[in-house]
DNA sequence: TATGAATGAGTTTTCATTCAT
DNA sequence: AATGAATGAAAACTCATTCAT
């Protein structure tokens, strides 16, 4: 395993468990077994790391759900399957989810900030696409899709992290179900 | 005006800004136009300003919103006005509610961070018993009510935020609108 | 009871409790159920007021040794007399008895620091007299009292200390007797 | 000269000069000639700093006690080297030694303030065993010697620190013959 | 005589970043 | 490609003291 994905893996647990600013570089030398000044050997700062992160973990989504779309589905299956493995993301690594939605309002380098907010950005108009698609058939409803798309994410992590909070009240596929039927009611027309 | 509301008003105004990491006491203190040591005289310390905030910022919207459904209204009225309150507080000050939000998950001392989850958790429940109300009448599917109200704020928080960073593409109107329909159609039976 | 007098009252335990750096006017004035203001109303500052309570602590013991002095008894009950009610002013205020005789060293502001110097040498005078007188009779062996005088304060307050962090080892006879033995032995003739 | 030294150097400087709470780190790095950062980098805060003085100091005193008494000498002649050196110890570096026995009381943060007191009390124990031996031996008299070695090294602290205020008053050579006469007379047997 | 809000200089500590090796 | 000692700016927090009331 090279440094770089040592230093990687180590990131990401560090700033999920402290959050950007809390998350400090010593900290992830160490957790990644090499010496501080390895890091800046491989990343220019804490920012781009950080970006580093965000773009290899967004992309790892895009992949998967696209693979995921790329056979012949009913539209049930297809919002299924994407409500599935974004559920899968954010209970797998909440943290880490949270930092990409959430932790980037303030406080980061605005240079980083902006390309994080893009990279975030294409993944909205990645899932706004799968809505579009689905508009022109006819089966959803006439909404803004991007918007469509950010509510669902924004949806997707709170009732994650509610749902990791209180896991007694409630198990997976409850959450799964409440989640298919608030969107597809929602968005979508009778005819689904 | 006191200190203590010069500061509190400063604070608002630079945790909404930069975040509650990178919010200094000495730009608050700076801000509120009074010394350091005023700060610390009327705040023990950082976290607690912070949670004082929160605690006020909350408190005010659960006032304004019993305030506004205490009134004979129709089930779909009281939506909307619940919807609309919210809607103006995470507009007219998104930082402050994205802090209290979401910038909660890590890096804030554990002992504030656990009170103001709970705060955050009495508003939650707050709204989700006006959801739960609907539901004895019948208005609102058998659905979790506490997952429901936390699956709403998080999306009306995530499309607020859109919404401000894209307005030359909609209205307030078709945001308000687009919210109240899949809110209504999600959560509700058809006989709404 | 007066201002002044909770005031001194608080700030020897306050002192006693901290050590003079650590003590703290806030806490003192709270001790004493006076706000802040009293305190500087009473004395001009910290380091005057922490003078005034050394001043009238060495003041006591010196009346007190004074007074059982001021009978007739043999030489040995005179010593007996005056390590005794040393003594019980070390174990019963060891703490303020340690920063009189130790904490004084350095760190505190240059002009005070002097008067209580003078004030503490004052004491050891006191008690370099009474030897004197004894050497004076020929009970005493030819040595200069006031290192004498220094050495057995030291000794007095260093075995205190040990004694009271090792009570179950010894009994206050047990530390008396030895420091009497020591003492006698040591510093007076056969004779004695 | 490496960072470490330098700053270890420096501290024990500015520690004997101002005691421990009126020294700054700052003060230590401009002193040490290195970067406020480099203390932290060497040492993890102010009371560990402090405790590595102690530690080493009273580790020299110790080393060079037992390597002074490691050969040949009659009863007299050890007493006699040890209290010299402590001498020696006491004069050289009083502000230093007056830190380790005495402003320990109180206002040090509790954790490093017990290891300190557990080193200090390993250096009375070193002292003790030295006379129990001789008790063993017959020359002393049946005392606990803690409190013994106690008693001493708070005798020849005081006495040093009177003896340097008042050089005019007495030689070393008087107050180094008090000492041994105070101490062989008032501990041990006849004879010795 | 007493108050307590306000002050600001001073202190410890953190941490991203640099650079000689 | 990797190291880790060194840096210094910035941050949170403390506390003796002042002063208008």
């Amino acid at each position: 395993m090279s440094s770089k994905d040592k230093i990687i893996t180590a990131a990401i647990e560090v700033f999920s468990e402290h959050g950007y600013h809390r998350a400090s570089m010593d900290e992830i030398a160490l957790r990644a077994c090499v010496a501080k000044g390895t890091l800046y050997y491989n990343f220019p700062n804490k920012a781009q790391l950080f970006k580093t992160l965000v773009k290899q973990g967004l992309q790892e989504i895009m992949d998967t759900t696209c693979q995921a779309l790329d056979m012949p589905l009913t539209l049930e299956e297809s919002i299924q399957r994407v409500i599935r493995l974004n559920l899968d993301m954010f209970l797998e690594s909440t943290n880490f989810a949270h930092i990409i939605f959430n932790e980037l309002s303030n406080g980061i380098e605005q240079e980083v900030l902006l390309e994080i907010k893009e990279l975030r950005r294409e993944y909205l108009h990645f899932l706004a696409d799968i809505l579009e698609e689905s508009k022109c058939g006819g089966y959803v409803r006439d909404v803004n899709c991007m918007i469509a798309a950010t509510s669902i994410v924004g949806m997707l992590q709170s009732s994650c992290n509610y749902y990791l909070n209180n896991k007694n009240e409630m198990s997976r596929e409850d959450l799964e179900y409440f989640l298919f039927t608030l969107i597809t009611k929602g968005l979508f027309t009778t005819h689904a």
